[in-house]
This record gives C-alpha cells, sequence and structure tokens, in this order.
RNA sequence: CGGGGCGUGGCGCAGUCCGGUAGCGCACCUGCUUUGGGAGCAGGGGGUCGCCGGUUCGAAUCCGGCCGCCCCGACCA
C-alpha cells in the first residue's frame, strides 16, 4: 500500500483493503512469528475501550475478575474427551525448560477450562459457596493453518468468563444472559447490530452441551462470529470432580458456563464500518473523539488560533470527550485531514483565522458532511455529533443487515445467494447432519446459528431447504471467516 | 499440506530475459519559502540485492539448494 495516497478500494480487493486499513490507521502490524501480530498503540486503545465497556457489564452482572496461569498440565486437557480432540491439533506444548526435559509437558492455554475447573474442585464444597462468577483477561494461543489481522491470529487476546452454578436452568439463564451482554455491547458501543442464537452439534465448542453465538455482517457480505456463551452442563464438573454438598446432604456436581469474545472485534469493527479512506471508529470505541486541526497563515494568526485551539480542547476534554490538537508544523491541513480519517477519528474541528474572527469552528463527520458550529457551543454540538455518528453507524448497519439477508430461502435461491452476493440467509432446516453438511459442501455456507426468537421469520419454514422433509427449526447460513 | 505470487534503503517498486560495481517514487534529516483538502525548491543520510553454495576476470542478474512472507483452499474465537 502506498500509505501517502489511498487504500484498496473494498470493491476491487477486500482482504486487501483490510488490511491497507489496518496499516494506515496502524492499528497493529505483522511479527517476526508467523501467525503473529503486534497490536500498536492505537489499536490497543481500541482494545482497552472494548474491555472498560465489557468489564464494566460483567462487573454489572455480579462477575469477578482473576487470573489462572498461562500454563497447563497436558494432562488436564485430556481429561474432557470432546474438549482435547477440539483443541489437541491447535496446541503450542512446552516440553523443555530449564535446561531440561519436562516430567509432564504443559499446554499453552488454548482456553482455561481445564485449569479453572481443577481449581473450583478445591474451592468448592457447600451449595453455599455457588454460584462462581469468574472472569479473566488474558493472552490465548491456538496454532491455526491460516491467519489473518485481528481476525485469526495465533495468539489474541480475550476475555474468559467461567461460572458455575447449582442448578441446570441458573446456568442456562447465565449463559443466555451473557450473550445478551454481547449482544447489548456489539450494538451500544460498537454500533454493530449482530444476529444471535444458538450453534448446530456441528459448530458448537468442544466440550460444551449447547453453544450460542452473536454473528456480525460485515461488508463483504459475510459473517464473522464475534462472541460465543456456551452451556457447559456437567461436563467439566463430571472430568474434574466438582462437586458440591446440596442442602438436602446430596452431593452434585456443578453446572457450568463459559463466554468468551477477543480482539477479533476489533477485525469486526473495522470491516462493519469503515470505508476506502480508512478505519471509521463509532465514537465510544475512537482512542480520539475529536482532532482540532488549526490552520494559520502568520505567525500572529498561528498564536491566535493555538490559543483558541487549547481553549476548545480544555473544553471538550472537561466534558470527557477524547481530543487533541494537532499541533505539528509544516504540514498542511489537507494532509492532517487524511492522516485523521484514516485513523478513524470520528470528528474533526478546523479552526482558522477566518473562524477565529467570527467566533466559530468547522466541524466535519468522518461519516460525512461539514459544518460551521459557534464556538460558545461547541461542547455541545460535538457530543451531539457524535451521538448522531454512533447510532448513524449502528442504523447503517443494520439496514445493511437487513438487506442483504434474504428470508424464506428455497434451495435455488440458497445456492445462488452463496454464488453470489451471500449474506445472511434464512431457511427451513430439518435437523441433519447430513443435509448440513451437503449445504456446506455445495455452498460453502454454513449455519452461523438457529435465530433466537426476535430474530425468527414471521412466518416459520415448514419444510428443510436441502431435502425437503420437515423442518424442525429455521437457521441462517452464510460464508464465515 | 496443496495451488498462486513475492523477497532489491523504512514502505512501494524498476533493474534479472541479454552478467560490468545499484536506481526511482514515497517516507526520513537540514535550510528557506509555505499552510482553509495530500506543499515547493535546494542539499543530505540510509541497501551484506532473503540465505548458502556453484559458474565467471566479474553475479541483484546465470545454475543448484534452502528459508521466509503474502494471497487462495482444507481446521477455527
Amino acid at each position: 500500500m502506498n500509505v501517502s495516497k489511498g487504500i484498496t478500494p473494498r470493491a476491487k480487493d477486500f482482504a486487501q483493503w483490510y488490511n491497507d486499513v489496518i496499516m494506515r490507521a496502524e492499528l497493529a502490524d505483522y511479527a517476526p512469528v508467523r501467525g503473529c501480530m503486534v497490536i500498536r498503540p492505537w489499536g490497543f486503545r481500541i482494545w482497552e475501550l472494548m474491555q472498560q465497556g465489557l468489564d464494566g457489564m460483567f462487573k454489572a452482572t455480579g462477575h469477578q475478575n482473576a487470573y489462572f496461569p498461562l500454563l497447563i498440565p497436558q494432562s488436564f486437557l485430556e481429561k474432557e474427551a470432546e474438549h482435547v480432540e477440539g483443541f489437541a491439533p491447535e496446541t503450542a506444548v512446552v516440553t523443555r525448560a530449564g535446561g531440561k526435559e519436562l516430567e509432564e509437558p504443559l499446554v499453552v492455554r488454548p482456553t482455561s477450562e481445564t485449569i479453572i475447573y481443577a481449581m473450583l474442585t478445591k474451592w468448592i464444597q457447600s451449595y453455599r459457596d455457588l454460584p462462581v462468577l469468574l472472569n479473566q483477561w488474558v493472552n490465548v494461543v491456538r496454532w491455526e493453518m491460516r491467519t489473518r489481522l485481528f481476525i485469526r491470529t495465533t495468539e489474541f487476546l480475550w476475555q474468559e468468563g467461567h461460572t458455575a452454578h447449582a442448578t441446570q436452568e441458573e446456568a442456562e439463564e447465565e449463559t443466555k444472559r451473557m450473550l445478551g451482554v454481547y449482544r447489548t455491547f456489539m450494538e451500544e458501543w460498537m454500533a454493530l447490530p449482530v444476529l444471535t442464537g444458538v450453534k448446530t452439534p456441528l459448530e458448537k465448542f468442544a466440550g460444551a452441551v449447547r453453544t450460542y453465538a452473536v454473528e456480525g455482517l460485515m461488508q463483504d457480505n459475510r459473517a464473522l462470529q464475534l462472541g460465543t456463551s456456551h452451556f457447559l452442563g456437567q461436563n467439566f464438573a463430571k472430568a474434574f470432580g466438582t462437586q458440591f454438598q446440596t442442602a438436602e446432604g446430596g452431593m452434585e456436581y456443578v453446572w457450568s458456563t463459559s463466554w468468551g469474545a477477543s480482539t477479533r472485534l476489533i477485525g469486526g469493527l473495522i470491516m462493519a464500518h469503515s470505508d476506502d479512506i480508512g478505519l471509521i471508529c463509532p465514537p465510544k470505541l475512537a482512542p480520539l473523539q475529536v482532532i482540532v486541526v488549526p490552520i494559520w497563515k502568520t505567525a500572529e494568526d498561528r498564536t491566535k488560533v493555538m490559543e483558541v485551539a487549547a481553549q476548545i480542547r480544555q473544553e471538550l476534554a472537561q466534558s470527557d470527550i477524547r481530543v487533541d490538537v494537532d499541533q505539528r508544523d509544516g504540514m498542511k491541513p489537507g494532509a492532517k485531514y487524511y492522516e485523521w480519517e484514516g485513523r478513524g477519528v470520528p470528528v474533526r474541528l478546523e479552526i482558522g483565522p477566518r473562524d477565529v474572527a467570527g467566533s466559530q469552528a468547522m466541524l466535519a463527520r468522518r461519516t460525512g458532511g461539514k459544518e460551521p458550529v459557534p464556538l460558545e457551543d461547541v461542547v455541545q454540538l460535538v457530543g451531539k455529533a457524535l451521538d448522531d455518528i454512533q447510532t448513524g453507524l449502528c442504523e447503517t448497519a443494520r439496514e445493511r443487515r437487513e438487506a442483504e439477508s434474504l428470508r424464506g430461502a428455497t434451495k435455488d435461491q440458497l445456492i445462488e445467494r452463496m454464488e453470489g452476493r451471500a449474506g445472511f440467509v434464512y431457511a427451513g432446516f430439518c435437523g441433519s447432519e447430513a443435509c448440513e453438511l451437503a449445504i456446506k459442501e455445495r455452498t460453502k455456507a454454513t449455519i452461523r446459528v438457529l435465530p433466537d426468537v426476535e430474530f425468527q421469520s414471521a412466518e416459520t419454514p415448514s419444510e428443510c431447504v436441502w431435502c425437503g422433509e420437515k423442518a424442525t427449526t429455521e437457521a441462517v447460513w452464510a460464508k464465515a471467516y
């Protein structure tokens, strides 16, 4: 990519466009190790803001943060049959340390269920110890074959919530509650309307009884799984002997859940909103919400303009708006505009001698439009612009998702869509693995979810889109990342 | 692992066919002039041409081997 000029347009090459946006906005860069990336300060700030948002919601629902170690005895992973089968191929294993072979190899965590249940077994004795509501913000390693910045990297950052409950009902409720938390976060913070539902057995997490997911639709009409919430039943409790004494005096295994969202969210954010100029970042997650660009000709102008710019910065900062002034000398205003647009700053305030004379500033929105605003109202109007951009992005994404969703599809339509513009395709499904695999084989599309009730079609499909037998459910197909 | 592409200053590339001591654009540094949508001029710094070996008076260029990266497919948050 030629940084000084434009980036690859989306229409020309979406994958290249995606990489260009990341490089241009300085979100991340490739690390020396294959599949690994460096998250640069601008990208990491977005992650910090995501953490803030999500963590607040986790705390509000009663969860506490903790930290479990990176290294897990290999034998732990092997205790849950399905779990080990799912993760064995993609684990990195430490066999040598301290200058000698280890007695037991240590796995670099791909996820932490096993070590957590090993510990919960020690900590839980009675129903009075339940529920346990934990979360941790950590890195994990999964040796994937093909990687992509933010979307799938060998090492990634995420949060994993783990909870243990006395009853199945309580654990099921928790699973859905956290799915709802994700949905709310995606919509309110990321301005990304998602689709929620349950995964088919073929697509669920290895070790879970049921997996729920939130799926977003990207601008190339492919689906991206942005978060998952698992009802684990008693699978891990049984594997690790996590039992508690009931009020009645009997012994029972705990019912548990786990749920996670990762730095992949940043990839989703990019692919959902950005354009051919670069990143578009929803204000709530923007490292900088406002950039003030001063304009001057003479030294005298410069002094005056800088004074006003500094004052505006202070006023905005006092209202908890993330703002900075681009004071760089020897760079033309236009060049600064392009740079901050590429980085996704939602609002730009231009202040030149003419504006100072008229006690105004020019307010430009990253999503388009430029208008003069009186300096005395700048805080209020900037705040309004940020709100408008946030809701506007969400609305645009929602309209796109609806426009790119086909409901009540026939077999031919499903095939045609997946060979063409893709998107979400709703249709009836008989529930058989044979049909699911046949569709995947033929169209490369997978069932993203069996949609939750609020996403289901008004008319429930009666026949399976593939075999024509009686449908047991409605399903949503898409080509996924 | 299969298919495709590519390794030459920080980035993007030319040069490779046809061997002759490395060049262009951007970026960077200094100075002056500039600054309302990607500034101009002048000067300057920076490269074991992915690695190893071979052929040759001489290799970025020819030959052999190896390594790495990106993209597309099979696994996955």
